[in-house]
DNA sequence: CAGTTAATAAATGTATACATTTCTATTTAA
DNA sequence: TTAAATAGAAATGTATACATTTATTAACTG
């Protein structure tokens, strides 16, 4: 069933694929004519893949690792606090979602335990119900794949063990082993990823 | 000294100031009209104040106030975070800054305690060293400067004696007391503000 | 030859016409 | 009378021409 992808899907899967030379300016011009459209919904695009920190002036953004630490440093301050409130708010039914995507992950094949990834993080950060707080972290979602990509197809080790342990402190109800172990998943999924990309 | 304004700074400041009716949507051709311009400025201008939380679709964005205890649990995020890094980064120098801002906000006429208090929370902000969290401290501006004009024109008991007792725990580098201390803060600021606006 | 300046090209910024969508109000049918 | 349908108006979406700024390169000068 394909899905007519919109503009922005486009140039962001053709962004995420490596399609771009980085050296090379992504004027709005060359865009226009390259997918047929005019520069007004280009800009628009450019805008947005701005945001989600794929674009900076009209370069393929390719951040620093001190920008990818940064960029870490506000996804851990959200999750950390994403926990906190899993532990307060999580019921059976909440933990059980969480289960089943570390049943499907061990499982499933390389995108099926990306995609199981995406969902136990996911998951976590609904518990924060706090729309301008997903926003933050969703606009990281670009970020977040590229190093869930990297952790996954090198297979980092513990990676989903790691996923296991942070749901039994929500079980346990105990905020400070929570709060230390998503942590320290997401300080090894850093440093795993910078050491290969 | 008159600045030109940007056109962004002019629709910015019409909207803090009240000009505009918030049940009247803010079509790009009326505001064309009003500015002067095409729509094409226009719509980056509506881009920009819908990104701070000022404007939605084409409305005067009016927050319910469980919007605005999101926006604050996200501010009390980042700030109770900066305060931490302050605590383990600043020095005298900066702590004499934060000192000297309350000693204007003590002294001087309304808004120059309204603007001596921004300093203050700006400067805690810059502990955080994070272009990423700083950027979206910095996108609640307009929603905080509307919260801080609030407690300083309905004079809110107790302000600026809770930054000095925050200055306090900064110099003794007590962690918990200052998270403690920045989160009452701004809880107080919430309620008070909801209560009067 | 290095460094500045001027000329040219190419990009972005802005205005505007036209296309499409969305909203509003009025008619029509149940 | 309510609800659905529809015509008209008004908004946003898109393409494009023109204005302005920025970047590039060639020419000039010390």
């Amino acid at each position: 069933m394909e899905r007519n992808l919109s503009l922005y899907e486009k140039v962001r899967e053709d962004i995420l694929s490596g399609e771009f030379d980085e050296k090379e300016k992504m004027t709005e011009i060359k865009l226009a004519k390259k997918y047929e459209v005019s520069r007004t919904p280009i800009r628009e695009v450019l805008k947005q893949l701005e945001f989600e920190y794929l674009v900076k002036n009209g370069y393929i953004y390719k951040p620093s690792p001190e920008d990818y630490r940064n960029l870490f440093e506000m996804r851990t301050l959200i999750e950390t606090h994403a926990i906190e409130k899993a532990i307060l708010l999580f019921g059976p039914s909440d933990i059980n979602d969480l289960k089943n995507s570390i049943e499907k992950a061990y499982a499933g094949p390389e995108d099926e335990t990306l995609s199981a990834n995406k969902y136990f993080h996911d998951k976590l950060i609904s518990s924060i119900r706090n729309p301008f707080l997903s926003e933050t972290y969703e606009r990281m979602n670009s970020i977040i794949y590229l190093f869930s990509r990297t952790v996954v197809e090198r297979q980092r080790p513990n990676l989903i063990e790691e996923h296991a342990q942070i749901v039994e402190a929500i079980e346990e109800r105990d905020v400070a082993k929570g709060k230390r172990l998503i942590k320290e998943h997401l300080d090894k999924d850093l440093e795993f990823s910078l050491y290969y990309m």
